[in-house]
DNA sequence: ACCTGAACACCGTTCAAGT
DNA sequence: ACCTGAACACCGTTCAAGT
């Protein structure tokens, strides 16, 4: 979905659209690398166009952020979908659990912006996040009703929680197996009635 | 336990130790107010010093940190202890952990550190990390034994999931009861043969 | 031995001026 | 309509100079 804003009646002028692109791209790659916290000036910078020029097309922070990854985390939740069609539902749940915080951790930083957005509606990102609590809903409510998940468990119990496993060690680059523990550890409950399956998954 | 640092043959002068004193006030009543990441500038002005003595009492940020919240930390560790005398082997691992998260939430910014300091051994908030761990080990492994809790979990993963669903809702304020339902969420289990214990801790 | 305040390079953000 | 670069107030950190 496109930007609610209208387009001025003339169109929209080639440098700006030329500008927007550039920042874009700049901000792109410079999340990937450095992680989400990186300097404004430093990609408007690099994408060689004034502090003021970045500040024009995106006014917040979040409203760039949203821009450069929302799209990444709609394919989470598009993966809801198929997961629940192709396997049993506790097994679509946890692996749309590992697969949401595998998505969040791909980028630095990426965790505290969802956790925000989570808790204020009118973040650049809830719409994102509202798609991803509807995809958790398809899964967690078919787990549930197969008597395999926790009856009073949420979707937003799910993505927060998702969330957190995510920002954990999001500092020292942890490798992907250690999240993945806690994930199965909280999948399968640290404290029952003696369920003894192994921890990876 | 004291800096490893001796002091100079003289003893430590007298305007030296009303800078650190001083520093330590300002530092404990702004992270209380702010969290953890109040301009380190603005505790030297509060507390009626320059900067440069700030850094030569505190010379990394953490240094401060573990300085001011090193003490309230160790609080949880000793109380794993009484918790392990008088409760059973679940309610004291459970209640330990939401102890441990309340403790954590009262300072905005700190779970971020404490992960840190999980994952780099050398951090000055280490050793009371070491600490929490060694305390988590008491009550994990009771609970264990009694076949109530996972037997592959660790010290490790009890304190980096308590340290993350502490840090949930750092932004905007959340009430207690919110981060007490994810707590009794992840210690009975999401997926589980079907209990249906109220989540109510 | 310890403190001070000025200094440096940076940051986020805004504003007047251009085309 | 859009961009520019200078500007402002701030930050973390360090350094020469004081006592």
């Amino acid at each position: 979905m496109e930007r609610a804003e209208s387009p001025p009646p003339g169109g929209v002028r080639a440098d700006a659209r030329r500008s927007r692109a550039r920042l874009l791209e700049a901000a792109r790659t410079m999340f990937a690398s450095e992680g989400v916290d990186v300097s404004f000036n430093e990609i408007a910078r690099r994408a060689g166009v004034g502090p003021a020029t970045l500040y024009r097309h995106f006014p917040q922070r979040e409203d760039l952020i949203a821009a450069v990854v929302g799209a990444s985390l709609d394919e989470v939740t598009a993966l809801a979908h198929t997961l629940d069609a192709e396997l049993d539902p506790a097994g679509a749940l946890s692996q749309w659990v590992a697969a949401l915080v595998s998505h969040i951790r791909r980028v630095r930083g990426l965790s505290e912006e969802i956790m925000r957005a989570l808790e204020v509606p009118d973040s650049p990102l809830a719409p994102h996040c509202a798609a991803a609590l509807a995809a958790a809903e398809t899964v967690l409510v078919r787990a549930q009703q197969a008597g395999r998940a926790h009856p009073e468990a949420t979707t937003d119990d799910i993505v927060k929680i998702a969330t957190a496993i995510a920002w954990t060690g999001e500092q020292s680059d942890t490798t992907t197996p250690a999240t993945d523990r806690l994930v199965a550890l909280v999948l399968h409950g640290i404290i029952g009635p003696g369920e003894t399956q192994p921890l990876h998954a």
